[in-house]
DNA sequence: CAGGATCCGCCACGATACTG
DNA sequence: CAGTATCGTGGCGGATCCTG
Protein backbone atom coordinates (compact mmCIF):
# COMPACT_ATOMS: atom_id res chain seq x y z
CA UNK A 1 0.00 0.00 0.00
CA UNK A 2 0.77 3.75 0.41
CA UNK A 3 2.08 4.32 -3.07
CA UNK A 4 4.68 7.13 -3.05
CA UNK A 5 3.26 10.77 -3.92
CA UNK A 6 5.63 13.22 -5.48
CA UNK A 7 3.59 16.01 -4.07
CA UNK A 8 6.22 17.68 -2.56
CA UNK A 9 5.88 21.70 -3.18
CA UNK A 10 4.00 21.20 -6.26
CA UNK A 11 2.60 23.92 -8.12
CA UNK A 12 -0.44 24.85 -6.57
CA UNK A 13 -2.72 24.18 -9.07
CA UNK A 14 -2.24 20.41 -8.84
CA UNK A 15 -3.12 20.74 -4.70
CA UNK A 16 -6.25 19.09 -5.06
CA UNK A 17 -4.60 16.15 -7.29
CA UNK A 18 -2.45 15.68 -4.13
CA UNK A 19 -5.02 15.75 -1.64
CA UNK A 20 -7.08 12.97 -3.59
CA UNK A 21 -4.01 11.20 -3.95
CA UNK A 22 -3.44 11.13 -0.45
CA UNK A 23 -7.28 10.05 0.35
CA UNK A 24 -6.52 7.04 -2.56
CA UNK A 25 -3.24 6.06 -0.96
CA UNK A 26 -4.85 5.23 2.45
CA UNK A 27 -7.48 2.63 0.93
CA UNK A 28 -5.16 1.46 -2.13
CA UNK A 29 -4.13 -1.84 -0.86
CA UNK A 30 -5.48 -4.56 -2.71
CA UNK A 31 -7.86 -5.52 0.17
CA UNK A 32 -8.67 -2.40 2.23
CA UNK A 33 -12.17 -1.94 0.41
CA UNK A 34 -13.20 -5.27 1.23
CA UNK A 35 -12.49 -4.63 4.77
CA UNK A 36 -13.91 -1.95 4.88
CA UNK A 37 -17.07 -3.16 3.15
CA UNK A 38 -17.12 -5.72 6.31
CA UNK A 39 -16.60 -3.51 8.81
CA UNK A 40 -19.24 -0.97 8.03
CA UNK A 41 -21.89 -3.53 8.99
CA UNK A 42 -20.68 -4.09 12.25
CA UNK A 43 -17.94 -5.26 14.13
CA UNK A 44 -16.06 -8.12 13.04
CA UNK A 45 -13.00 -10.12 13.97
CA UNK A 46 -9.89 -11.38 12.98
CA UNK A 47 -10.51 -14.63 11.81
CA UNK A 48 -13.98 -13.70 10.35
CA UNK A 49 -12.40 -11.11 8.01
CA UNK A 50 -10.14 -14.11 7.21
CA UNK A 51 -12.83 -15.95 5.91
CA UNK A 52 -15.04 -13.15 4.45
CA UNK A 53 -12.05 -12.26 2.24
CA UNK A 54 -11.16 -15.02 0.45
CA UNK A 55 -7.45 -16.07 -0.17
CA UNK A 56 -5.65 -12.81 1.83
CA UNK A 57 -2.78 -14.40 4.23
CA UNK A 58 -2.49 -13.58 7.70
CA UNK A 59 0.53 -11.08 7.07
CA UNK A 60 -1.34 -8.97 4.62
CA UNK A 61 -4.50 -8.74 7.09
CA UNK A 62 -2.79 -7.79 9.82
CA UNK A 63 -0.67 -5.29 7.81
CA UNK A 64 -3.47 -3.61 6.06
CA UNK A 65 -5.80 -3.62 9.53
CA UNK A 66 -2.67 -1.74 10.96
CA UNK A 67 -2.95 0.67 8.12
CA UNK A 68 -6.41 1.14 8.16
CA UNK A 69 -6.22 1.94 11.96
CA UNK A 70 -3.84 4.20 11.85
CA UNK A 71 -5.64 6.10 9.32
CA UNK A 72 -7.80 6.55 11.73
CA UNK A 73 -10.12 4.60 9.15
CA UNK A 74 -10.77 1.46 11.98
CA UNK A 75 -10.89 0.71 15.68
CA UNK A 76 -9.14 -2.09 17.52
CA UNK A 77 -10.84 -3.35 20.09
CA UNK A 78 -9.10 -5.78 22.49
CA UNK A 79 -11.17 -8.11 24.48
CA UNK A 80 -8.09 -9.74 26.95
CA UNK A 81 -9.74 -13.27 27.23
CA UNK A 82 -8.30 -16.45 26.81
CA UNK A 83 -8.51 -17.17 23.67
CA UNK A 84 -8.00 -13.24 22.70
CA UNK A 85 -10.80 -11.89 20.89
CA UNK A 86 -10.42 -8.52 18.53
CA UNK A 87 -13.13 -6.78 16.92
CA UNK A 88 -12.85 -3.81 14.20
CA UNK A 89 -15.30 -1.50 13.34
CA UNK A 90 -15.25 1.42 10.83
CA UNK A 91 -15.28 4.39 11.92
CA UNK A 92 -17.82 7.65 10.78
CA UNK A 93 -14.98 8.88 8.46
CA UNK A 94 -14.55 5.46 7.21
CA UNK A 95 -18.35 4.88 7.08
CA UNK A 96 -18.63 8.34 5.12
CA UNK A 97 -15.31 7.64 2.89
CA UNK A 98 -16.59 4.23 1.88
CA UNK A 99 -20.21 6.10 0.80
CA UNK A 100 -17.99 8.48 -1.54
CA UNK A 101 -16.13 5.52 -3.30
CA UNK A 102 -18.98 3.30 -3.98
CA UNK A 103 -20.66 6.34 -5.67
CA UNK A 104 -17.98 5.29 -7.84
CA UNK A 105 -20.00 2.77 -8.87
CA UNK A 106 -22.68 4.92 -10.53
CA UNK A 107 -20.19 6.50 -13.03
CA UNK A 108 -18.90 2.48 -13.61
CA UNK A 109 -22.45 1.94 -14.58
CA UNK A 110 -22.86 5.03 -16.43
CA UNK A 111 -20.26 3.99 -18.94
CA UNK A 112 -18.28 0.31 -19.26
CA UNK A 113 -22.49 -0.78 -18.80
CA UNK A 114 -24.20 -2.76 -21.60
CA UNK A 115 -26.57 -0.06 -23.26
CA UNK A 116 -28.38 1.21 -19.93
CA UNK A 117 -31.56 2.31 -22.40
CA UNK A 118 -34.44 -0.41 -22.78
CA UNK A 119 -33.33 -4.17 -22.55
CA UNK A 120 -31.80 -5.64 -20.03
CA UNK A 121 -29.23 -9.03 -19.94
CA UNK B 1 -0.19 0.48 -12.65
CA UNK B 2 -3.41 -2.27 -12.37
CA UNK B 3 -2.81 -3.82 -9.47
CA UNK B 4 -4.57 -7.29 -9.06
CA UNK B 5 -8.24 -7.51 -8.46
CA UNK B 6 -8.77 -10.94 -6.53
CA UNK B 7 -12.71 -10.27 -7.75
CA UNK B 8 -13.15 -13.78 -9.02
CA UNK B 9 -16.22 -15.59 -8.35
CA UNK B 10 -16.80 -13.23 -5.23
CA UNK B 11 -20.26 -13.83 -3.08
CA UNK B 12 -22.34 -11.28 -4.88
CA UNK B 13 -22.02 -8.74 -1.51
CA UNK B 14 -18.79 -7.70 -2.41
CA UNK B 15 -19.44 -6.82 -6.24
CA UNK B 16 -20.00 -3.36 -5.23
CA UNK B 17 -15.99 -3.34 -3.49
CA UNK B 18 -15.05 -5.23 -7.22
CA UNK B 19 -16.61 -2.64 -9.18
CA UNK B 20 -14.97 0.28 -7.08
CA UNK B 21 -11.97 -1.57 -7.39
CA UNK B 22 -11.90 -1.72 -11.07
CA UNK B 23 -12.69 1.48 -11.37
CA UNK B 24 -9.99 3.00 -8.83
CA UNK B 25 -7.25 0.81 -11.19
CA UNK B 26 -7.49 2.54 -14.21
CA UNK B 27 -6.11 6.04 -12.12
CA UNK B 28 -4.01 4.09 -9.73
CA UNK B 29 -0.80 5.01 -11.37
CA UNK B 30 1.50 7.76 -9.72
CA UNK B 31 0.93 10.11 -11.92
CA UNK B 32 -2.46 9.43 -13.57
CA UNK B 33 -4.72 12.11 -11.72
CA UNK B 34 -2.36 14.57 -12.45
CA UNK B 35 -2.20 13.65 -16.10
CA UNK B 36 -6.30 14.01 -15.82
CA UNK B 37 -5.89 16.86 -14.02
CA UNK B 38 -4.21 18.70 -16.99
CA UNK B 39 -6.41 17.28 -19.99
CA UNK B 40 -9.68 18.29 -18.80
CA UNK B 41 -8.25 21.79 -19.31
CA UNK B 42 -8.29 21.35 -22.40
CA UNK B 43 -5.75 19.20 -25.10
CA UNK B 44 -2.13 19.10 -24.20
CA UNK B 45 1.29 18.14 -25.54
CA UNK B 46 3.38 15.40 -24.66
CA UNK B 47 6.07 17.70 -24.25
CA UNK B 48 3.93 20.55 -22.04
CA UNK B 49 2.75 17.12 -19.72
CA UNK B 50 6.42 16.09 -19.05
CA UNK B 51 7.10 19.67 -17.91
CA UNK B 52 3.39 19.81 -15.85
CA UNK B 53 4.42 16.65 -13.98
CA UNK B 54 7.90 17.59 -12.70
CA UNK B 55 9.80 14.38 -12.66
CA UNK B 56 7.70 12.09 -14.44
CA UNK B 57 9.77 10.20 -16.95
CA UNK B 58 9.33 9.64 -20.78
CA UNK B 59 8.18 5.79 -20.32
CA UNK B 60 5.99 6.71 -17.53
CA UNK B 61 4.61 9.24 -18.84
CA UNK B 62 4.01 7.30 -22.35
CA UNK B 63 2.75 3.90 -20.51
CA UNK B 64 0.52 5.82 -18.14
CA UNK B 65 -0.90 7.97 -21.47
CA UNK B 66 -1.31 4.52 -23.21
CA UNK B 67 -3.11 3.06 -20.47
CA UNK B 68 -5.79 5.96 -19.81
CA UNK B 69 -6.08 5.47 -23.77
CA UNK B 70 -6.95 2.14 -23.13
CA UNK B 71 -10.02 2.97 -20.11
CA UNK B 72 -11.03 5.56 -22.67
CA UNK B 73 -10.57 8.42 -20.73
CA UNK B 74 -8.30 10.33 -22.54
CA UNK B 75 -8.16 10.57 -26.79
CA UNK B 76 -4.69 10.58 -28.80
CA UNK B 77 -4.97 12.46 -31.46
CA UNK B 78 -1.75 12.78 -33.98
CA UNK B 79 -1.03 15.42 -36.74
CA UNK B 80 1.29 14.18 -39.32
CA UNK B 81 3.58 16.57 -39.40
CA UNK B 82 7.12 17.39 -39.02
CA UNK B 83 8.65 17.59 -36.01
CA UNK B 84 5.27 15.55 -34.96
CA UNK B 85 2.53 16.88 -32.49
CA UNK B 86 0.49 15.11 -30.58
CA UNK B 87 -2.20 15.98 -28.36
CA UNK B 88 -4.20 14.25 -25.77
CA UNK B 89 -7.47 15.24 -24.67
CA UNK B 90 -9.92 14.21 -21.37
CA UNK B 91 -12.70 11.59 -22.56
CA UNK B 92 -16.36 13.57 -21.16
CA UNK B 93 -16.21 10.35 -18.46
CA UNK B 94 -12.61 11.14 -17.40
CA UNK B 95 -13.90 14.13 -16.90
CA UNK B 96 -17.12 12.74 -14.92
CA UNK B 97 -14.60 10.93 -13.08
CA UNK B 98 -11.93 13.26 -12.31
CA UNK B 99 -15.29 15.83 -10.84
CA UNK B 100 -16.73 12.54 -8.38
CA UNK B 101 -13.14 11.96 -7.40
CA UNK B 102 -11.72 15.53 -6.51
CA UNK B 103 -14.75 15.28 -4.77
CA UNK B 104 -12.91 13.36 -2.21
CA UNK B 105 -11.44 16.79 -1.46
CA UNK B 106 -14.42 17.63 0.94
CA UNK B 107 -13.95 14.68 2.77
CA UNK B 108 -10.41 15.03 3.26
CA UNK B 109 -11.33 18.47 4.47
CA UNK B 110 -13.80 17.57 7.06
CA UNK B 111 -11.80 15.08 8.64
CA UNK B 112 -7.95 15.57 8.65
CA UNK B 113 -8.00 19.06 8.61
CA UNK B 114 -7.26 21.15 11.04
CA UNK B 115 -10.15 22.71 13.24
CA UNK B 116 -11.97 24.74 10.74
CA UNK B 117 -13.78 26.59 13.54
CA UNK B 118 -12.18 28.46 16.26
CA UNK B 119 -9.33 26.56 18.14
CA UNK B 120 -7.22 24.84 16.15
CA UNK B 121 -4.89 22.24 18.04
C1' DC C 1 8.95 16.09 -30.81
C1' DA C 2 7.26 11.85 -29.28
C1' DG C 3 8.25 7.88 -28.44
C1' DG C 4 10.59 2.66 -28.09
C1' DA C 5 14.22 -0.48 -25.87
C1' DT C 6 16.84 -2.08 -21.99
C1' DC C 7 18.40 -2.56 -17.30
C1' DC C 8 17.50 -2.09 -12.49
C1' DG C 9 15.70 -1.02 -7.63
C1' DC C 10 12.00 -0.99 -4.58
C1' DC C 11 7.78 -2.20 -2.48
C1' DA C 12 3.25 -4.60 -2.09
C1' DC C 13 1.79 -8.94 -1.81
C1' DG C 14 2.04 -14.04 -1.04
C1' DA C 15 3.27 -18.74 1.39
C1' DT C 16 4.71 -20.87 5.32
C1' DA C 17 6.05 -21.66 10.08
C1' DC C 18 6.04 -20.28 14.82
C1' DT C 19 3.95 -18.06 19.31
C1' DG C 20 1.31 -15.80 23.53
C1' DC D 1 -7.56 -16.81 18.25
C1' DA D 2 -4.71 -13.33 16.63
C1' DG D 3 -1.04 -12.29 15.45
C1' DT D 4 4.72 -12.10 14.35
C1' DA D 5 8.93 -13.74 11.63
C1' DT D 6 11.20 -15.01 7.47
C1' DC D 7 11.74 -15.75 2.74
C1' DG D 8 10.49 -15.24 -2.02
C1' DT D 9 8.12 -12.98 -6.13
C1' DG D 10 5.98 -9.80 -9.65
C1' DG D 11 5.54 -5.56 -11.51
C1' DC D 12 5.40 -0.46 -11.12
C1' DG D 13 8.28 3.17 -11.53
C1' DG D 14 12.98 5.31 -12.71
C1' DA D 15 17.38 6.23 -15.57
C1' DT D 16 19.54 6.14 -19.76
C1' DC D 17 20.28 5.56 -24.64
C1' DC D 18 18.45 5.27 -29.28
C1' DT D 19 15.10 6.56 -33.33
C1' DG D 20 11.42 8.13 -37.06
Amino acid sequence: MSRRNACSAEEAASREVCTVLDVLNRVSGKWSLGILSETTRGPVRFAELERSLNGISRRILTLTLRQLEENGLLTRTVYPTVPPKVEYTATDQARELYAQLTGLTAWAARHSAPAPHADAP
